[in-house]
DNA sequence: TTGACAACCGGAACACTGTTCCGTTACGTT
DNA sequence: AACGTAACGGAACAGTGTTCCGGTTGTCAA
């Protein structure tokens, strides 16, 4: 029995499997050091191939970004579930998976800000993202509220939204700036005897 | 008595004053249109001058974009100390202040972006923002502070730094989202009976 | 083993950025 | 009116991403 599901594609020629091989490390590579925006020349040089041989492959940036770090999305959107089971409270876990979340953008060079990025080239990077990572959010959220620790309704998009975007620059300001930021975010959301109503009609 | 300091520059001639006042205008036109990355060669088109003339105007692409903006960032800077005396609370005066500041960031296209920025073309840009609106936010806390509704002790700088990025690509999820999520962080810095400690070795 | 063909490759070429540089223009002064 | 120079304008350069096509090579059938 083939591994492959039935109609699957013939499998690539070696040189291909060869070269889309060495593209990746290449730009795991290039990206550590240079960041997402990592010039395409660099890559090819380094993979040792030509710049079309990266289009052949990854037909965008985003595609290649996407092959890159797929593994490590993947671990976080598994996070999820398990932080939800083991943490004391929703709240709490909702706060470690964000935690995961923002250390993984702030040690990738330039990710962050390409998924906030409006370029169609990362188009489907910020697509992939929201794919596989809001629903996680949206349940430990979903979690949270049902405990009563959480009162606000916001969109678990929005959410992550917004802690994508103060994870950029955060070389700037430092890792223990950026996470205290978040957690002001995250504490925004919690229902306190005090807070104040901010949304629209309560 | 001339209306200039000891030693100043004799004034520049007629044609150099009509060029900087038509980029002026034409850079501001661009901005509307293509956001502060508007290309040079467009602002320079649309003022009927070279690029060499931008360049000698305005060295860096920041010095354009602070001449264009300077008199909307002095206002919000001047509307600081009103709305301290004008509102009923030191955190309802901050949480005013601040939407203000976000509604100035999310009407100019790429503003935000351009601020966050590491781009070296950028730097006095985010030096004057700073200098100019940080002391007016450390006041607004302060007072917040003094009055017993902000326990947190952030740095205003970093508070301005997160508001700033939570205003990048505003244009995606809607002006009222991106005040939700900045209000969420405001809300954040308020001390209630349930809040949590976000101290760092929590 | 050999041959043919399709898949694949590499990099030149193009379009578009920002930036610099210098010959030319024209303003203000004498 | 003549002159010195500040200011101008755009060609030229360097660095991006992206496309395209002639040459190469892996694969499979004979």
């Amino acid at each position: 029995m083939p591994t492959q599901e039935p109609s699957a594609p013939p499998r690539k020629r070696a040189d291909a499997r060869r070269n889309e091989q060495a593209l990746l490390e290449a730009a795991a590579a290039a990206f550590v050091e240079a960041g997402v925006d990592a010039p395409v020349r660099d890559i090819a040089r380094r993979a040792g191939v030509g710049v079309g041989t990266i289009y052949r492959h990854f037909p965008t940036r985003a595609d290649l970004v996407v092959a890159v770090y797929r593994h490590q999305v993947e671990s976080c959107a598994a996070a999820g579930p398990r932080l939800l089971a083991e943490s004391p409270s929703p709240h709490a876990a909702l706060t470690a998976w964000i935690h995961l979340f923002v250390d993984f953008l702030v040690t990738k060079h330039g990710l962050a800000e390409a998924l906030r990025s409006d370029d169609p080239a990362f188009a489907s990077l910020h697509e992939w993202f929201l794919d596989r990572l809001v629903p996680v959010c949206g349940d430990l959220l979903r979690a949270a509220r049902a405990a009563g620790e959480v009162g606000s309704d916001v969109d678990p998009q929005h959410l992550m939204f917004g802690v994508g975007n103060l994870c950029i620059g955060a070389a700037r300001i430092g890792r223990a700036e950026t996470l205290r930021l978040v957690d002001l975010l995250v504490a925004g959301l919690r229902v306190g005897p005090g807070t104040p109503p901010p949304a629209p009609s309560a």
